[in-house]
DNA sequence: CAGGAAATTGACGATTTTGTGACAGGTCAC
DNA sequence: GTGACCTGTCACAAAATCGTCAATTTCCTG
């Protein structure tokens, strides 16, 4: 499982040691000593995962990884952050931040591999970028357009990526907490209600282009888009 | 966000200190002092969680996991384990057999409750969701639909439990205390007649779909799924 | 065929779940 | 700055479902 990986890390023999470590294990390693460099890499190349010092000089490895959550485009990347013995009110701020592991130096080679293993292992297969259609809508991911037949539909970013999901895993009901893990990501601490909010917002966005009832309840488990009708009438 | 953990710990001190953490984030906390305890109980009352001390007289806790791992029942239940510093070693060995999620000791509640939480949101959907079908009905778990040939049935979710139940346990007489259990739950207090308002709403359901006589009453025991019909002699 | 236990049925208040509108922060482009 | 979005949470309204009861009906026993 070889994966792109970038390296941010102010101190150059820490940097040197693990991104020897990270090579040897067969992935591709990119380096950044500060977080400006990172937060411009990472748009640049999208890497599969950061790995990210927290105590950097200038923007703090906690910026970053904000930033990061708050992008659009970078806000699937795992992160794993490295921290020293003891910054353990980091450690829980960083995890609520979302990161999706931490390690604590010093650590070795063979426990970093295997956290980085495992990170990747339990990401969430990644939405395709091909244009999804479906009843009379269409979204492509591209140019982040929906459209019901010749109709735009306009759409915040959360209900883009929500209709998004539910679009390309139709008929299938999901909890909301499924939702959240899903559309939100599985770092996030958000009120499942919330859920049901931006279901709403979706429906009402929906709704004028006549595409109601696209997005069904399912009481008691979760919610379900479906080109059939809920229930058969009469 | 309750849930059902099971806390595998030998040390009395640390495990009365965890287990009062998590009571008071909420949780329901069972706990078990060596690993053949905590084997039984977790095949009793499948837990939405284990927390495993990766040190346990006895078998140990990653011969646990690994257990855990190989049944079919318990194989998408988290594991967080426990670990001391220094066992890196096990750390390793720990992820690669699939923990969900470590945390070294000592550790702070905030963190162990967070971890919780976060490991609880990202549990994958019930593998066993297989659609079943008997007889003209079929059900499936994942869409949560319920057709009789092309026409759909519409349920409330007791009700949908029930006949999921019902289906996968056909030809088969449960007792109504049997099937507060498989249905309710084990936990639940409610009168045994509830059951059989339940299933005659289920027979009202069926039956316009012409699907009756699907249910049957067997006097004195309780009820039964059969496609067969009800009594073979006239 | 009568007596009585067991099951069905219709009704109903209580509870749980979902839909909605409003709102306080926060972000971003000007 | 500032003004137009977005977002996440509430509190409350609306709706669906639940569990129970009591009245009936069904079915076995003797």
């Amino acid at each position: 499982m070889a994966a792109n990986i970038l390296l941010v890390e102010d101190e150059p023999a820490i940097q040197e040691l693990i991104a020897a470590n990270l090579g040897r294990a067969g992935h591709h390693v990119v380096r950044a000593g500060d977080a400006e460099t990172a937060q411009r890499i990472v748009r640049d190349a999208l890497p599969d995962l950061v790995l990210l010092d927290w105590m950097l000089p200038g923007m703090s490895g906690i910026e970053l990884a904000r930033r990061l959550r708050a992008d659009e485009r970078t806000r699937g990347i795992p992160i794993i952050m490295l921290t020293a013995r003891g910054e353990e009110q980091d450690k829980v701020a960083g995890l609520e931040m979302g990161a999706d592991d931490y390690i604590t130096k010093p650590f070795s080679p063979r426990e970093l591999v295997a956290r980085i293993k495992a990170v990747l292992r339990r990401r969430a297969p990644q939405a395709t970028e091909d244009p999804v259609q479906l009843g009379g809508l269409s979204l492509d991911p591209a140019t982040h357009r929906v459209n019901a037949g010749e109709r735009p539909v306009v759409l915040g970013p959360t209900e883009f990526r929500l209709l998004h999901f539910l679009m390309t895993h139709p008929e299938r009901v999901h909890s909301r907490a499924q939702l959240l893990d899903q559309v939100w990501g599985d770092h996030v601490f958000v009120e499942e209600r919330t859920v049901d909010v931006h279901v709403r917002r979706l429906r009402a966005a929906l709704e004028p282009v006549g595409q109601d009832g696209l997005i069904q309840t399912v009481r008691g488990s979760g919610y379900r888009l479906s080109a059939l009708p809920a229930v058969a009438g009469v």
